[in-house]
DNA sequence: TTCAGCCTGTCG
DNA sequence: CGACAGGCTGAA
């Protein structure tokens, strides 16, 4: 899905266009995505009338602030959230025309959210809920975290280093794409275990996780297959890859071919000689 | 703690 | 045609 780099990315691209923009209508497209998921149609419709008066990400949740309400997307693995101004053009050549779940029409323009795998999600709580809902299902915000409450969370993990970073509840951003950057570049093996780390490999994983994530955004982010930003503009972080999606290519560092796992249900890359 | 299941699309 | 893909959940 859209991780971190790319949610924070939308976040930007959206807050920019829609800060204090007006909810003039909602237009949805597939009611069964949203049933399914527990949201009525009606508290969505209830929306209309606010203003987006704050745009808030923790990990790869975005919630739109309108009024007193928190509409909170998750992207799931092929989610976007694309906003057109009016004068652009219409929703009906968008290209993701057909996975279109709700189009939030703005007095600027519409917001288009669509989903082809329909693994996201999106869910209505009342603004002051917010930071409540995410503090308990979410850890602490990767881009965010203090060394300090990085290092005592890594500290008092178990397991694999691999599936502990993908746990939202731990950290909260990173996913399958990340992890595996991250891990080549502070040279740890992703099945290693996070009670064999020493304070120093936990402070390089630190550092290098900030300035992945730093680079990420700052090329925003990802495109592998579907990822499109806020305006529907692919990233370019991909171009910077070194593992992710390379089996079997040279290590950038020592030349080895890249090995590839099944670790946990998710394709893990990495080299061999390099991450211990 | 695995693992199918949720979905659609693409690639080999 | 099967395998696989930025994720997460809940049931066995």
């Amino acid at each position: 899905m859209p991780e971190l780099p790319e949610v924070e990315t939308i976040k930007r691209d959206l807050l920019q266009r829609l800060s204090g923009a007006k909810l003039l209508e909602v237009e949805i497209r597939n009611p069964d995505f949203l049933t399914k998921r527990g949201l009525s149609l009606s508290s969505l419709q209830d929306l209309v009338g606010a203003k987006l008066t704050e745009i808030r990400r923790t990990g790869k949740q975005l919630a739109l602030i309108l009024n007193d309400k928190a509409l909170i997307f998750h992207l799931g693995l092929t989610g976007s959230l694309v906003f057109k101004a009016s004068s652009e053009a219409s929703e009906s050549e968008f290209p993701l025309e057909k996975h279109l779940i709700v189009i939030l029409h703005f007095d600027r323009g519409t917001l288009l959210f669509s989903d082809i795998r329909k693994f996201g999600n999106l869910k209505i709580l009342s603004a002051e809920e917010l930071s409540d809902y995410w503090s308990k299902a979410l850890g602490p915000d990767a881009l965010y975290v203090s060394k300090d409450d990085f290092v005592s969370i890594l500290k008092r993990g178990k397991g694999q280093i691999k599936k502990f970073l993908l746990d939202q509840k731990v950290l909260a951003g990173l996913g399958n794409i990340y992890v595996d950057e991250l891990l080549f570049r502070a040279r740890i093996h992703p099945e290693r275990r996070v009670e064999s780390l020493s304070s120093e490999d936990l402070e390089r994983l630190y550092h290098e996780m900030k300035e992945l994530l730093r680079e990420a955004i700052s090329l925003r982010g990802s495109s592998i297959r579907d990822y499109v930003d806020g305006t529907g503009t692919p990233g370019l972080f991909q171009t910077r890859h070194q593992v992710y999606g390379k089996r079997g290519m040279p290590c950038p560092i020592c030349g080895t071919p890249l090995k590839f796992l099944n670790l946990h249900g998710r394709g893990t890359t990495f080299c061999p000689v390099c991450q211990k």
